[in-house]
DNA sequence: GTTAATACCGAATAAATTTTCGGTTACCGA
DNA sequence: TCGGTAACCGAAAATTTATTCGGTATTAAC
């Protein structure tokens, strides 16, 4: 299951504080391959074929999922114009670039950062 | 398993991206009560024993857990001094305290969308 | 009417993360 | 010596999240 907090047949066990800014946040952009997602949007690739074919550590299918995440939490919109081939668009509305910064911010600092994962990488830490 | 990324007994299976920055980012702090602990120590509750007590949705073996990991890779320093009752204290340190502005920055856009998990929430959606 | 492209979905399984539960060690004071 | 506080740790179980695999529907060119 994914983060889906939608009215699906899926019951959390575990309480969350809904009123967490940081909750919120992870459950709208936090899954694995959101910021993907939205960072090739942002970038122009705008179809689901496009996508699939850039982020190529993931399945589509789990790109689907998280796309329509995404689009059931208004963070990006869908376009379908019927036709052959079959034409999808996703882009983003107006929240979903207000997160852009925030990826932002992230991942400038994970990449300020590289060492970190690196160096205690080399040390054989006694657990 | 938490996501200690040490020489430990553990393998991952999945590969990582170690050179994205959000990867990075979310490997440091990204874990379910990474932030809560770091905003713990930063308003002031330094003892394990105290975090225990303020952040009331973990269990303290989890906060524990999560801090060594904090430790490990360097965001917080921990000083024990030996005695009566045992006092143990851990600190931000410098590269912890520039997750800060960070942390908050995603707190402040979660809490500037609330209800993005709201009115999904109200609509019944057909998936 | 068969094949090919695009965009999906469902269900089982696997992997990763968190929780539960019950320890240990060290020290002090009654 | 027994009880009580602080600070941990190990291992199994539960929960959450991601992956794998195999579908469906539409259109359209050959």
């Amino acid at each position: 299951m994914t983060n889906l907090f939608i009215s699906d047949m899926y019951q959390r066990k575990t309480p969350e504080d809904l009123q967490c800014g940081i909750t919120i946040a992870m459950k709208v952009f936090g899954a694995k391959w959101k910021p993907c997602l939205l960072d090739a949007i942002q970038r122009g690739f705008r179809r689901p074929s496009e996508m699939h074919r850039e982020i190529r550590g993931a399945t589509p299918r789990v790109l689907d999922m998280q796309l329509r995440e995404l689009e059931v939490s208004g963070i990006v919109e869908k376009r379908q114009s019927a036709g052959f081939p079959l034409y999808t668009e996703y882009t983003l509305t107006d929240i979903g670039r207000s997160i852009m910064p925030v990826i932002d911010r992230i991942n400038e600092w994970g990449l300020m950062h590289k060492e970190l994962l690196r160096e205690v990488d080399l040390q054989s830490m006694s657990l």
